[in-house]
DNA sequence: AATGGATTTTCTGTATACATAGATGATCCA
DNA sequence: TGGATCATCTATGTATACAGAAAATCCATT
């Protein structure tokens, strides 16, 4: 079916939401940068209610800042700001781990996780690993986090880790692109699996302060990716949003 | 000077947004009651307009829950989620504890958190303690609050520690006008009071995991008059939001 | 040429009208 | 009498018009 440039299911405030986060995110719209009402209006071609709505939810998002005269802007980030938002995921994550692992939980709950695991060693055993296969790694990554959060069995943290996971830099799955083009990508994934299998382990045997500690350790994983990728500051694109972040000396 | 009752300097938006969690927090909107725009429109006084603007921000500060028909309903909370949204608050404030023991803080950024720390000591001095003196200990208790976490000196760590803190029993000062009631009141603000002590001297030592541990001890004080307001159900109304929390048998 | 003030323009905040989807109630048929 | 279907009605999502405030520009004066 032919799609039109503009889907009836979902409401014109989700579509104005996408597309103003592709905007800013791919970089269009400058960090600092105001972003007009009406100019967001003739990009996204919704009309200016359900705009106020999406850029209202794009400030909750943390993409946007609210200026005080008015309007929002886009946000900039420090690299020490995105430093800290990998360490904050980290830490939400392994308050997470740690609630499964002293509440318990069954080995039904387990066999998804499990199976995520799985998946993901049959991924990383091929040597070089491909692009393919480092797209497939994205997507059981994400899911192996969501699964593993959800073990916490507590709504309040699951919305604290969603949020604090939302900014794209700061999320599990943020840099494992950005690896793919560096020479020890799969000795990187390799160490990340490994935490994985830990935790799980972790949480089975109800070793509470373990499974938290090692998601802290997690996370550093992805901040040491941050490091590399602002060092040599090739395949930038494969970060949405990396236009965000603001070197000391810019 | 006599106030309207719509004050024009602020916006209608957040005038809505005022009236309503007021409404939510005592209760007047019972859990799992959908909110009718056009009700809220009379209420409030506002028009459709920043209503709808005040309940997405209400939503985004934890207290209503959109409905997928569309609009929104107050949310309920489990024994359980509060608790854990305390756990949560805890743990957020002590790793902003550890970064500003890791990081270092200058003398005359420890100044004005001291300064509070005295003026509640001349507070928790009296015995018994009056009810105005708790409720000074409640503004001093919050600035203290507020002032360590800045000590961090991460915009993305504050945000969050800000968001973990609006639900009101997960507020560092929550449960402090509960405890005035209670025949050990003077004794767990003492205990309290020790433990800022302990995290102010943990930063300045640079102390990191010290500093973080003493501030995920000290949420679980709240935790524990939790437990104690819900067991004898009196004085609930020194709680704004205690509406919202249903029993297990409810 | 630079600075201060006034004017114009553009922007956001608010109100309201309209359309569509969902909910509710009544009526009809089995 | 119970269930299903249809109609009506209400509530939300959306569009747009209007007012006030902020920002930019231009002119005048020093």
């Amino acid at each position: 079916m032919v799609e039109r440039d503009s889907d009836r299911s979902v409401s014109q405030t989700v579509r104005a939401q996408l597309s103003l986060r592709d905007l800013i995110l791919s970089g269009d719209l400058r960090p600092g940068e105001r972003i007009s009402e009406l100019q967001a209006v003739e990009t996204t071609g919704a009309s200016r209610t359900p705009v106020r709505m999406a850029l209202v939810r794009l400030e909750e998002e943390g993409l946007l800042e609210a200026i005080p005269s008015g309007g929002f802007m886009v946000k900039a980030f420090s690299e020490r700001d995105v430093l800290d938002s990998i360490e904050l995921r980290g830490t939400v994550e392994g308050l997470a781990a740690r609630f499964a692992a002293e509440r318990g939980v069954s080995s039904r709950d387990l066999e998804p996780l499990k199976g995520c695991l799985d998946e993901i060693d049959g991924l990383v055993r091929q040597d070089p690993i491909s692009v393919e296969a480092f797209s497939s790694y994205v997507a059981l990554n994400a899911r192996f986090h969501a699964l593993l959060t959800e073990l916490s069995r507590s709504p309040p943290l699951i919305r604290q880790v969603d949020r604090a996971s939302a900014l794209p830099f700061a999320s599990p799955s943020g840099f494992v692109m950005t690896q793919s083009t560096l020479p020890d990508a799969r000795h990187t994934l390799l160490i990340a699996q490994d935490q994985h299998r830990v935790v799980v382990d972790a949480i089975e045997n109800r070793e509470g302060a373990r499974a938290e500690a090692i998601m802290r350790e997690h996370a550093r994983v992805a901040a040491r990716n941050l490091r590399l990728v602002l060092r040599n500051k090739t395949h930038s694109d494969l970060l949405p949003g990396l236009a965000l972040i603001r070197m000391a000396g810019d």
